[in-house]
DNA sequence: CGGTTTTGACCTGCGC
DNA sequence: GCGCAGGTCAAAACCG
């Protein structure tokens, strides 16, 4: 887009040098000096608004420094927080740490701490039967997909391309919102169940927790069905193929909000399928384009590599 | 009518 | 052994 033809940064100071000539001499004498005057007048406003134009432009700068350093602190703080947290939950029952790690951290963390719990408890005790199945626990692929959703919306429905039968629903303790429980119903035989509950964090965002590997092929959903998966509003979406990507944890915005720096770089991190990074910055793109924050950032930054110009202009 | 959802009951593991 | 919490079952209700 073209900004320079539409900025007028011209003043209007209403004075015409060559009309004084053609004045009568007392006529020429009485306009000089009111125009000597109107200069000096308007020079002084020019200046002071130079002033405090580049007095602006100074806190600006000092401000947009506090805020980075404001950020730092916030990024510091939280990871402080959740390395504090993990230590507190590894006084908690093998089960119990389980579950907290799923709720806190990624699932490659998740997955670490089961096996080292896994391994030594066999080396710690002979063989029990009783451990079966913690250790299909340990066998099963376990994944983390986090939705953003609209906060109203209180249903549990995580679109993810596949057809799953609840099963049934439970309030846990430690979050007042229900957990719902999902078997997938594709294949009779399919052993992938899911977990969906909303953070206590944030209630936007609904986390979904998959157990075990489809043995079936992707089901692309029925049209007109109750299904579940058919309630997808984007069918090209590759979500099906994240969820089914064992062993990771995905967050997306259904909500076309702005992601948080901690979420991108989840994103960023984790998600390397083509077609998935495509989805993801064309997402991002439509996200920062509603965004009026963002907006009026840019707005901002054109604004002020326009006054940038001026001053060099001024100073030609 | 077949599949899904709801929901109370039941099972299981764990800590005390 | 008891109580608690998470997970699962299964009958009834619901829906297209």
């Amino acid at each position: 887009m073209e900004f320079t033809s539409l900025l007028n940064t011209s003043l209007d100071l209403n004075y015409n040098p060559q009309r004084i000539f053609d004045e009568p001499d007392f006529r020429k004498q009485e306009a000089d000096r009111r125009n000597h005057h109107h200069i000096a007048t308007v020079s002084e406003e020019r200046g002071a608004l130079m002033e405090e134009l580049s007095r602006v432009s100074a806190e600006n700068k000092k401000l947009k420094e506090e805020l980075t350093a404001t950020c730092e602190n916030y990024t510091e703080l939280k990871n402080q927080l959740i390395k504090y947290t993990t230590t507190n939950k590894n006084t908690q029952s093998p089960k119990r740490r389980i579950e907290a790690v799923i709720r806190n951290n990624s699932i490659d963390n998740v997955t670490d701490n089961i096996i080292t719990n896994g391994n030594s408890e066999s080396s710690s005790s002979e063989e029990d039967s009783s451990k079966k199945p913690r250790e299909e626990l340990i066998k099963a692929k376990i994944s983390r997909v986090q939705i953003r959703t609209e906060a109203s919306d209180t249903s549990l429905i995580v679109k993810d391309g596949y057809q799953w039968r609840k099963y049934g629903q439970k309030v846990t303790r430690d979050n007042p919102s229900p957990r719902a429980y999902f078997k997938c119903s594709f294949a009779p035989t399919c052993p992938v169940k899911k977990k969906v509950q909303r953070s206590i964090e944030d209630q936007s965002i609904v986390v979904a927790t998959y157990e075990g590997e489809h043995n079936h092929h992707h089901h692309q959903p029925q049209p007109a069905s109750k299904l579940e998966a058919s309630s997808t509003t984007n069918r090209s979406s590759p979500l099906g193929n994240a969820v089914s990507t064992a062993g990771s944890t995905i967050t997306l915005d259904l909500t076309k909000r702005k992601q948080s720096p901690e979420e991108s770089r989840n994103v960023r991190g984790r998600v390397e399928a083509p077609e998935l990074q495509q989805y993801f910055v064309e997402q991002m793109a439509s996200t920062l384009t509603k965004d009026p924050s963002f907006k009026a950032a840019l707005a901002a930054a054109i604004s002020g590599k326009f006054l940038q110009q001026n001053n060099q202009t001024e100073k030609w």
